[in-house]
DNA sequence: TGTACATCAGTGAACGCGCGTTCACTGATGTAC
DNA sequence: TGTACATCAGTGAACGCGCGTTCACTGATGTAC
């Protein structure tokens, strides 16, 4: 409604809105510029006006998508339950956001934004084993074990390789899984 | 070398030898059946008489890895610990294979040779906690928490989200983080 | 051992499509004076 | 308060490309007799 103003207005907002819902859809790979600038009710050749091109769109996206998970594993407090599941809960509801940081290929993986902000995330991530006590040497590996074992739930519930019976809160079907991890 | 004759003679093989090469090089949304024609030095048309489309192409690799990580971890010998390394060891080798195979959008995941495939590589997985105690009413828990912290270490390292310390053998560096779980 | 024929594997020309990219343009906005 | 001008955001036509798919074809192989 409204949109019949020559500038959009928050045109580089709308793009990558429309660029998660078509990801949403058919994965990152299947997203074209073109088909953005349809969903946005725009014409073909803007969205390269404020991405360049593709792989600067889905750097901008993979930007937002670190920023959007260390929020969240912050808001976990420290706990590394609620971490955990904080962190499969961001996979599950920013499914395409969590597709396109992962596969460092399809964007501009060494500008700088991007480096920030993954150095954020796995901060709020580590943050997560405070409360955990470990055997002297092994802080490095129970970093990874724990990030292994929520990324690969995760991940696996997103493929959906994981069988139905889990019902449909990957979070809450996590917390057992992840309280196995240091008990 | 003799591709003088008319009939390829194993061109399905080579076919699937093809795709799994340009998979490794741009990814498997990447591949098109032209491509593979041209790398396997055939007609472009000649590949769909083999596979129909792509997807047909796609799940022919998935069930070929399914096959052959079912494989790889029955080599584990039951023990959690070499299960799990095998299991970081094929998605390391075969890497092409295993990102199809967990991309089942790409591919007819409903076919029947899929299903059993993927049947028999779940049962050798679980194989691996023949050794390991476990409470009581946990062993679903546990099965799923081995899955997901060997997969995630698989998928983080294929992402090259993982710290270099680690060298590049993936399946050692996998050896403490896994060893991490049931202890 | 030889011939005829069916079947199968691969060919090559043709088509329509969506894509990224370029480029001269136009409408809107903001700023200097 | 008003005018001129620079800058920026978005347009729309054009291009060349690689793709999947179709289709009539041809060369090779196997089998029946």
């Amino acid at each position: 409604m409204g949109q019949q103003s020559y500038h959009h207005g928050d045109l580089r907002r709308a793009l990558l809105a429309a660029a998660a819902e078509a990801i949403d859809e058919s994965g990152p790979a299947a997203v074209s510029l073109r088909d953005l600038a349809r969903r946005t009710g725009v014409s073909h050749a803007a969205p390269q006006h404020h991405f360049g091109d593709k792989a600067g769109l889905l750097t901008a996206l993979a930007v937002e998508g670190y920023e959007l998970l260390a929020q969240a594993l912050e808001q976990g407090g420290g706990d590394l339950l609620e971490v955990g599941m904080a962190y499969v809960r961001f996979a599950a509801e920013h499914r395409a956001h969590f597709e396109v940081m992962f596969q460092p290929s399809l964007y501009h993986a060494d500008a700088a934004e991007v480096g920030a902000a993954q150095a954020r995330t796995r901060y709020a991530l580590q943050g997560g084993l405070r409360g955990v006590t470990v055997a002297d040497g092994q802080q490095a590996h129970a970093s990874l074990a724990a990030w292994s074992i929520v990324h690969g739930f995760a991940t696996l519930w997103l493929a959906g390789a994981l069988p139905p019976e889990l019902g449909d809160d990957p979070a809450e079907a996590a917390r057992p899984v992840i309280q196995l991890l240091f008990d």
